[in-house]
DNA sequence: ATTCTCCTTATTGGATCCAATTTCAGATAT
DNA sequence: ATATCTGAAATTGGATCCAATAAGGAGAAT
């Protein structure tokens, strides 16, 4: 239950201190998918991406498999590795899940949330509404994590973080005409002070208008 | 989205023909972990594996990669992989995610339900009733796949697929003092026959009930 | 007797090497 | 001109080889 699950709450350092190559090459290529770098359908060459990081072919195909376990590279026998396709039901899929996961993992997060933790969130929304724009998937990311993480369920978390990238997928595409930002902004102020009085009902409420918005508003936005 | 989503689906040959040897050797470990014979917290012996199945470390290493990505395997950093540890908060984590997971499937799934699948569910539901005790996680995942498929949502599906798996981890464990397989037959009977009324919301009350009642029982059989 | 150190051994992580398959360009036939 | 065949180049899948780390055991010191 470790994969991609870590690699937003300890914040990606890309430079993988004591971790293998194998993970680093993965958190690298992940971040490359999610911000739109890597384009869907592009394929991976082995030989390429070990040059790019200055590594042997072997932990790429390590990274490679992790990354297809984690729905971000298709693998096609003897034709090699691609980013995964995207498209409108996918996303759609994706909002449907996350509206799902997150409101169960807030439930139970709440009656363990404690004031620093809250605190904690609001700063990570400060940082949210001055940073630029390029920043918001990963700083969007920590603040939700850092609520749900209260609920102590690993494997939700987990596959909380999985849909979290999945979505910056549609995300970084649709970045440019998105003016929801300020919406978003208003929205996790309302879940911070519903999270503040411990008001379990109506944190859900919000925060399932607040995904599925932001499902329609990614929807949109795409060009298909 | 692949990984063990379709595992369960077409049915493990085991022989593998077309699939490469890293998918052989990731599909017969799985299978493996969550029958029991492989103990929670095992060391997985890369040479000892590549040995038993006649192949290279090489195969092996991506596979645990594989495995590790879909939680059934640890690794560690120079010291190896192992399977992934069970204890009860997992497994009442993965049944409180299974209720949303299928009741959100079956919800999409009910008005798409043609007269055949739902045939070809009940026939499952006949082996279910007859075959041997061993056959039963297998089985009840087939048969409850069945229904969802037609939901056509990849994603859904194969997170859905990868809990059915990791549930059964326990199932095996508790499968001897399991007399609750009269009650799971009732149920089945039950959900299809709201399926056939295309009672939606009869049916996810069924189907909630049911795992969590498959959840309660699991629980109550497990050691610790 | 117990603990600590050092050294051997087992095992993993990574690089290189080889075979098999696919891709693509160029030649050839229609 | 177009389609098809052929063969070289690129690329992947798999095996072997080497280095680095961790586990384990023998022996020395207290």
């Amino acid at each position: 239950m470790s994969g991609s699950g870590d690699s937003g709450q300890g914040m990606q350092t890309a430079g993988a201190k004591g971790r293998d190559q194998t993970q680093s090459v993965a958190d690298r290529l992940r971040e490359r998918i999610i911000s739109g770098e890597l384009a869907a359908g592009q394929p991976l060459r082995q030989e390429t991406i070990a040059e790019t990081y200055g590594v042997s072919r072997m932990p790429v195909r390590e990274a490679l498999r992790l990354l297809q376990a984690e729905g971000f590279v298709e693998m096609v026998r003897n034709r090699g590795a691609s980013v995964a396709a995207i498209d409108a039901r996918d996303l759609a899929e994706i909002h449907e899940m996350r509206v799902l996961a997150e409101c169960l993992a807030l439930r139970h997060a709440i009656p363990e949330l404690t004031e620093s933790r809250i605190d904690r969130a609001e700063s990570i929304q400060g940082e949210l509404e001055t940073a630029p724009i390029e920043a918001f998937g990963a700083l969007n990311k920590r603040f939700h994590m850092t609520l749900y993480e209260a609920c102590a369920r690993p494997r939700l978390l987990a596959h909380i973080s999985l849909l979290h990238d999945a979505a910056d997928r549609y995300l970084r595409i649709a970045i440019r005409q998105l003016d929801y930002a300020v919406r978003s902004d208003r929205e996790h102020r309302e879940l911070l002070a519903a999270c503040r009085r411990r008001d379990a009902e109506a944190a859900q409420e919000i925060l399932r208008t607040h995904i599925e918005e932001a499902g329609k508003a990614l929807l949109a936005a795409l060009p298909g």
